[in-house]
DNA sequence: CTAGCACCTATAGCAACGCTATATGAACTA
DNA sequence: TAGTTCATATAGCGTTGCTATAGGTGCTAG
């Protein structure tokens, strides 16, 4: 019940904060749960982290350490928007797997507190666009690309995370992340990525049907018929271009 | 120094937790400050609340209101996508204004808490797409798209109030909208927002999709579920209802 | 008119919170 | 050995969210 090892006191802290605010389900963690958790009184933590909010911003900053060492792990692919794929990919991963952690660091950004984490971020981002758009598949100039990624890809998670985690549908965050992706590269590299032109008169066609029967009540067929007509239209129409 | 006027207590207390949470700064906000500042006692807050969540809960229920009413209150242009666009900025406006709240509605949803205000956001935007969808302007189906784009938005809006208000950079905001809404829509509608929206219908959904599916032999179907398919199709576009 | 009955609010106080003034021990320097 | 610095502990302050209990208000019933 305690946090030992011959770890000093110090990283027993980080390490017993960090432990209860990701089994604190969202709830707020005392300083004396902590405190207790480490096999340290009171003023060891203030000694060390000078306050409540100094510790946590410890833990945050440990947080992204690692989230960055996870955006730094793989080996460019030399595709350079394939690993901004990857990139969304491993953010999304990183806020599903550390929710609590994820909700502190980008889920509460206040403009006075620290748009630091946000900026580095935001840096790791552009720098793999700057590959891209030396190669000319940028649409738009690298910073702003960035910017609007982060900012879907953040949203994305975030909206995962508040989802049970039985019910998540990672489907939300690839489609988000190719259009964005999509959005942002020239068009041969369009081109490249997706071959729609055939079936995409198909789905969506098939989407405008399942729209207009829920809008306007058909009584062309049963509702046994209308049931399973509406799970083929489903079928069709969510048949991917993934 | 006290919300008075003729008031009952409880909507003083509303009142004063909604305009202290809004000057707050993002540190907490204390049931004394509140009470005090409503001219009330303690026990009265928890009669009518029962909690501290309870009257925040109260305070952001009343806020989505205002947001819905906000979402609610122009007319449809007719061009849904463009209307799509305005309930984007309307959302991008309204975190900006009261960015406290914004925080506690969209930075801070847990699983467990309430996903029902997101729920609520995403069938207004989805309602909205809805109609985009009948009349073909949809590459996928609408829930998803809804969810999507409310994603994004969120993404943005989130990254905007992170930023200090002089130096905020709304282009992130249209670039992102129109990159999401390019992604969803099709080909038609990218390059003329074309207003044949009136005339479309289940019967002109039908006969699209019957037409594309003897054209391109989707795989998404078995054979015999696929003639079974196609006689319901003719029997929905030779129908006479509208 | 009065008795009873919901409703609503106030007095007073508890346990838990973040935090600190002060003191004690251990390790190193001179 | 004496002095200095770093690290931890004892004890307690003021504030927090919340509540057990009781008192006042406006109502309808007799």
């Amino acid at each position: 019940m305690s946090i030992d090892g011959q770890l000093p006191p110090k990283a027993r802290l980080l390490r017993a904060a960090a432990e209860l605010l990701a089994n604190s389900g969202g709830s707020a963690v005392s300083t004396r749960q902590i405190t207790q958790l480490a096999g340290v009184t009171a003023p060891t933590l203030y000694h060390h982290f000078g306050d409540k909010e100094g510790l946590f911003d410890a833990v945050v900053a440990a947080g992204f350490d690692e989230y960055v060492a996870g955006e730094r792990d793989f080996a460019p692919s030399g595709q350079p928007l394939e690993d901004i794929r990857r990139m969304w990919d491993n953010h999304v991963q990183f806020g599903l797997k550390q929710p609590e952690l994820y909700l502190v660091m980008f889920g509460n950004i206040r403009p006075e507190s620290r748009p630091a984490i946000v900026a580095d971020a935001e840096a790791l981002m552009e720098e793999m666009l700057n590959k891209a758009a030396v190669s000319g598949q940028l649409n738009v100039p690298p910073r702003e690309a960035a910017r609007s990624i982060l900012a879907a890809n953040v949203g994305v998670t975030l909206m995962l995370i508040a989802e049970k985690a039985p019910e998540r549908n990672l489907e939300l965050s690839t489609m988000t992340r190719d259009a964005m992706i999509f959005a942002v590269s020239t068009e041969q590299a369009r081109i490249n990525d997706s071959d729609d032109s055939g079936k995409s008169s198909v789905v969506v066609a098939a989407i405008a049907l399942n729209a207009a029967l829920q809008a306007s009540h058909s009584d062309q067929l049963s509702s046994s018929e209308l049931k399973l007509f509406l799970e083929w239209l489903h079928r069709i129409s969510t048949s991917s271009t993934s």
